[in-house]
DNA sequence: GCACTAAAAGTCAGAATGACACTAAGATAT
DNA sequence: ATATCTTAGTGTCATTCTGACTTTTAGTGC
């Protein structure tokens, strides 16, 4: 961008980038948060990894750049999207020009754990597990940081861990939501009596069958007002 | 990706406003959050009221504008700052071209109640009730509106109530800044209890005189890790 | 039939919460 | 000086919430 930079050079560059969050079966069969990311093809930071992004076109929302380039970059549509943080600090990207500063606007997304294995995988795009991220460029391992932060706390405040699930779950897989994020274990008792005071999801009489033990009834979400 | 270049006058323009509170007793004797607006002086929404605000400057760090807007507009310094959300839709602005579209990145801070006394006032800066707002420009009603969402929802799980407040309060004091913000009435014994168990707080050992009743002890915000 | 597993329901003690009563310590009025 | 007013500060109690744990249920696989 060296060469094509704007006319007056006096305003910040602006782009969009977004984490893409969904759950992955790993090795040892347990859940965890793996994220896409882009090999830069272009200095700075030239071959190494980055949050899928580009700069905002003047004709496009800031949500409608995020979930766009979400598609191009896994052709998946995002099942929950929301902003993060902008993000636009003087040192982001050490050395390069002041004519060259970007700031970023970025979102974060939830994409399900089962339309996530028809994600897009190249040379270019790679999915990674987020707690065995490479250095990425600029300041994108800050920005994943906060962004798991707020997807943690989210879960905790809001109903949107079944975004992670098909249409329909058990109560078992969506504890193992909340498990994998928050990395931590929850009393299977427990949390049923918690998600059936709060109303969050409803059973729908069928039963999951093929399992080892006493068959569980599959719940879907209670769409009431929608989540967040 | 998070640089790719574009053709000249195809960006849209960066702004920074700042959402600033503070708490103002009002006729009725009661405390009430207020907040400062400056009327802009050209088109669009001439002779509106709007956020105080201006582009983000090539060298100047997104909080660091935001701080700086706030010392311009108010001449006082923010006790809390804290980036709102990046507000950058397309029809911000009706009727306006395109070429001129601007996302603003907006802030909301806290000013203290003691320090808001000195802050300026003119006939382009003024303070209004936060409930009592005219029609702004552009989408500042909304961003208010948003910014008050924030601030309540920070006060209830953080402890930046003492921020309105100077160095030393009451109990009492710090009961009414909850009540004046969330709008709710508390009862002061569960209120105290409540404080005192987390910990936010501390006694000083001294008691503040001249009132007409059992002279109540000051306090101290405690600060540890620094409040948010 | 029996062993195994997780689903689903139930138990129980301790913590947290909300409503409220009571005592303390000053100022003020008579 | 004494009574009254007002809020500070303490205490009580019933209810709800929470975490740890037990028991029963309903399937699979031998």
């Amino acid at each position: 961008m060296a060469d094509q930079t704007q006319a007056p050079l006096e305003a910040p560059n602006l782009a969009v980038s977004t984490v893409i969050f969904t759950l992955r079966t790993c090795e040892t069969g347990e859940l965890k948060l793996a994220l896409p990311l882009v090999k830069r093809i272009r200095a700075p930071f030239e071959n190494q990894w980055a949050l899928p992004g580009g700069p905002l076109k003047i004709t496009e929302d800031l949500s409608n750049a995020a979930s766009r380039n979400l598609l191009e970059t896994t052709g998946l549509e995002p099942r929950y999207l929301e902003q993060l943080y902008a993000f636009g600090s003087l040192d982001r990207s050490p050395g390069s020009k002041l004519s060259d500063r970007v700031v970023s606007i970025v979102y974060w997304a939830l994409v399900g754990t089962d339309e996530a294995g028809a994600a897009i995988e190249s040379e270019n795009v790679q999915w990674f597990w987020a707690d065995e991220l490479p250095q990425l460029a600029f300041d994108h391992n800050i920005i994943v940081e906060y962004a798991l932060n707020r997807l943690r706390n989210k879960l905790a405040y809001s109903q949107l861990a079944h975004l992670f699930l098909p249409e329909l779950f058990t109560l078992a897989q969506l504890r193992e939501v909340y498990e994998a994020v928050l990395n931590i274990q929850l009393d299977p008792g427990n949390f049923r009596r918690l998600v059936e005071a709060e109303g969050s999801v409803e059973p729908t009489g069928e039963r999951l069958a093929g399992t080892r033990h006493r068959p569980p009834q599959l719940y879907r979400a209670t769409n009431t007002g929608e989540n967040q």
